[in-house]
DNA sequence: ATACGCTTTAACCATATGATCAATCGACCG
DNA sequence: CGGTCGATTGATCATATGGTTAAAGCGTAT
């Protein structure tokens, strides 16, 4: 109602709510997050969470929906397209890397939710996922199959079932950042040397991955 | 202390707390666990946690010690043994596979802590390495580039970073564990189908990966 | 017998924490 | 202006939780 009733800071305190709550949530962990640093963190009351979310639980539900959407849609959408396989590849990775670089702990907050909370999780994947509910992931499996087929009969690549290549292709780029801190230390980087390192592993990753494949 | 006062199930009331400290923390979470319901699944009295262990805190770094000591020694060995690199690759993906293969959760349960407290996760994995202090990461990666230049003089392999090297072959080995939850659930795969998938996976990896790396 | 370390029991404290409620604010409508 | 209704607040409640304490039981070693 009454879009831009204030200034250019549009103070919508719903929204608020759920940027403190996200970076509080992926901060100290869901059960670590108290509501009280949360609606601190948001310049709002507590009650007010509440008056919102019901609950921590509710809070936290909405969160999470919130960070999925933001991880999986692109990438399930790359993995689908309908375009050459190398093409694809380098697609994805270069969404992934996108999309993390923008959110790096996004991938351990879900990680960790999803550890704690796999019977609720399927439920909000689910809601992820947008209008195209769960077939999402198998019909992402199927097109992939497909094509990996196909080129398996050129004899561009050898056999490969699409569970192993997707989880390859999202092991590769997803795990640098969920891991980034076990990383940095066994590493022995500091910010800028794993910013680096980064770098570079988004410009040689396609090509490794790809020779992967090769016959 | 006269070892083996007692019956068969040597009830070391110690040990008994780590272990239910442990199920407790990985199951819950650090913050989500209840000294209260770790006392009463090590079937002790919660006083005696204090006795032993000081505070949660203290309880949750022996605990995480402990986890890290089960992971990270093993293959840091892998990865420093002076062998042939394909037949290094296949140790170090054996390994990993089995010794996640026998502690599923542990991947998930050590990232986590580690993105909540990466203060003291440096200290804990220091303390993981054993008496080879910290050293014992850049040692292997040392030994790792020497490795990797001889083979590419040689034109077995292509320029590669020991960095790029190592996170490749750490995150195709356990992502898929510290991921399962949500893997389960893209992939659509229920607990005896995750099992064959990583079966499959302990067989084709290495393959893939050395090809990787191929010229 | 005595001393000592491990363990239990039971109660207790101070605080943190999620949740709630009645009251207030502020815009909009008549 | 008075009224209505959703948004927002300050204060408060009930409980959970980490931590502590004192007293006692028990087995072993000295």
């Amino acid at each position: 109602m009454t879009e831009g009733s204030d200034s250019g800071a549009e103070r919508d305190a719903r929204e608020a709510i759920l940027e403190a709550a996200h970076e509080v949530f992926v901060r100290r962990g869901t059960s670590g997050a108290r509501m009280r640093e949360i609606a601190g963190a948001a310049d709002v009351n507590q009650a007010l969470l509440h008056y919102y979310f019901g609950s921590k639980e509710g809070l936290a539900r909405a969160v999470f929906g919130r960070a999925a959407r933001r991880l999986m849609p692109a990438v399930l959408r790359a993995v689908r397209a309908e375009i050459p396989l190398e093409e694809k590849v380098e697609r994805v990775i270069g969404t992934e890397m996108e999309v993390l670089g923008r959110h790096p702990y996004l991938p351990g907050y879900v990680l960790c939710e999803l550890a704690h909370h796999p019977e609720r999780a399927d439920q909000l994947v689910e809601a992820a996922l947008g209008e195209e509910s769960r077939t999402a992931g198998r019909e992402a499996l199927r097109v992939l199959g497909r094509q990996l087929d196909e080129e398996r009969k050129a004899g561009r690549i050898r056999a490969i079932k699409p569970e192993q290549f997707l989880v390859n292709l999202l092991a590769l780029a997803i795990f640098p950042f969920a891991a980034r801190p076990l990383l940095e230390i066994v590493l022995g980087l500091d910010e800028d040397g794993y910013r680096e390192f980064l770098d570079r592993r988004r410009r040689e990753l396609a090509g490794f991955f790809l020779r992967g494949l090769r016959p």
